[in-house]
DNA sequence: CGAATAATCTATCGATCGGTATTATATTAT
DNA sequence: ATAATATAATACCGATCGATAGATTATTCG
């Protein structure tokens, strides 16, 4: 859970004045949208105020600023859907079938209809890392904790027998983040959402093949 | 080769007004180093004079607007940097080593320290695929023309026995395009360059292993 | 009922945005 | 020389940027 500005008790508090019209989240989710569509620099507060539904000065006494708001927006994205193909990952008993469903749940929601395509880390507030170094460490942050949730998992099923220690789970767990990395690149270059599924299988059986690390290995 | 805009004749025709000190070259390749910093909406005519070395108008002369800039900047890179990993994998006789060296070039161009971090087009103009529907196209051509490379090397590498025909060659070439995006990715949230290096033999092993498609296949 | 309090919106700020009309400058042709 | 021509820089355009001061509205407390 991330708690980047104040927090909002759950059962607000009956307060003194005028009733508060803006909820947080929603606010939020709504913002991540306008981000991951525009990027940062293109995200103008006239789009985000009418995707929100809320004036500017709501807005500014909700987050403090634009760049306060787009970092909260990476907090809910990665609190959302970027936290969703880990938790799918973290569902499955079988290696296989999580492997498949980490990559499955990521495809989708890099083509999901109803929101931008690709990933709202990986296409858009990437961009920004070269510029806003809260950004590139929140970045790296979640990919480093993401990284290390499945090769965590990974060497659990090493040690069931489940997975070869060969390559190591570290660097399987890499080659799983970086075809998910992948992926969201195609689906911004606007690969389909066909097309990435279809492309799942192929992908997971990459990550759980054996694949020695050594390049003498013969590839014939 | 792209020809976006108008050419310029290399040997210059001595005409009648004033000489023109605009190399058109030299000024994309300062504006490609902008857009790699900041992103199109990022890039400020300011930030683009100042690093061009000439004024607005100057600049408008040459390129249309804005818009067209970024399109010129992002047919230079792909021309230059850009292309510099598929030349390197070409340029190998063993399949081992082209594969090996379009990793290294391109780990090494995410990661030099004359440039920004990552890729212009998987980092920066990816961003603006969503919104300006000639970039996503141009980012689309860009990566099928690669693969399409790749794949036409891996296919003449099964017919000379080098390499397995399972995965299949078009396959392989998707992975290695993918392992390239995740590098840029990487190298844009913080990962150094010794870093990115380190992983480039297991990638190319994993490019170069025998993978069957068939995910039922064993992976302990 | 006011008075106090809190959240909201209208209106506007100066700065910067992308883009251009105008003028200045450097060359060749006559 | 002077005219013609081509390129470049100065200065400025309206629009939009992110941000805020101040007025407005809705609620609770006394």
């Amino acid at each position: 859970m991330n708690a980047t500005t104040a927090p909002q008790p759950s059962p607000r508090k009956r307060s003194r004045g005028r009733p508060r019209v803006l909820e947080r989240q929603t606010a939020l989710d709504q913002a991540v949208d306008v981000f991951w569509d525009h990027g940062y620099e293109g995200a103008s507060l006239e789009l985000l105020t009418e995707a929100t539904g809320v004036s500017r000065p709501t807005l500014y006494s909700a987050f403090n600023d634009k760049r306060s708001l787009f970092l909260a927006a990476i907090d809910a994205y990665e609190d959302g859907i970027g936290a969703e193909a880990l938790a799918a990952f973290e569902a499955e008993s079988d290696i296989r079938s999580a492997v498949h469903a980490f990559l499955d749940v990521s495809a989708r929601n890099n083509t999901h209809p109803d929101h931008p395509a690709g990933c709202l880390v990986a296409c858009c507030a990437i961009t920004s890392a070269q510029t806003m170094p809260d950004v590139r460490a929140k970045i790296e942050h979640s990919f480093r904790r993401t990284e290390a949730r499945v090769c965590a998992r990974f060497e659990r099923e090493v040690e069931n027998g489940e997975l070869s220690s060969e390559p190591p789970a570290n660097e399987r767990a890499k080659l799983l983040l970086d075809l998910m990395s992948a992926q969201a690149v195609r689906a911004r270059a606007g690969e389909s959402r066909d097309d990435l599924l279809r492309g799942v299988n192929a992908r997971a059986a990459i990550v759980l093949a054996h694949m020695p690390s050594d390049a003498k290995d013969k590839a014939r």
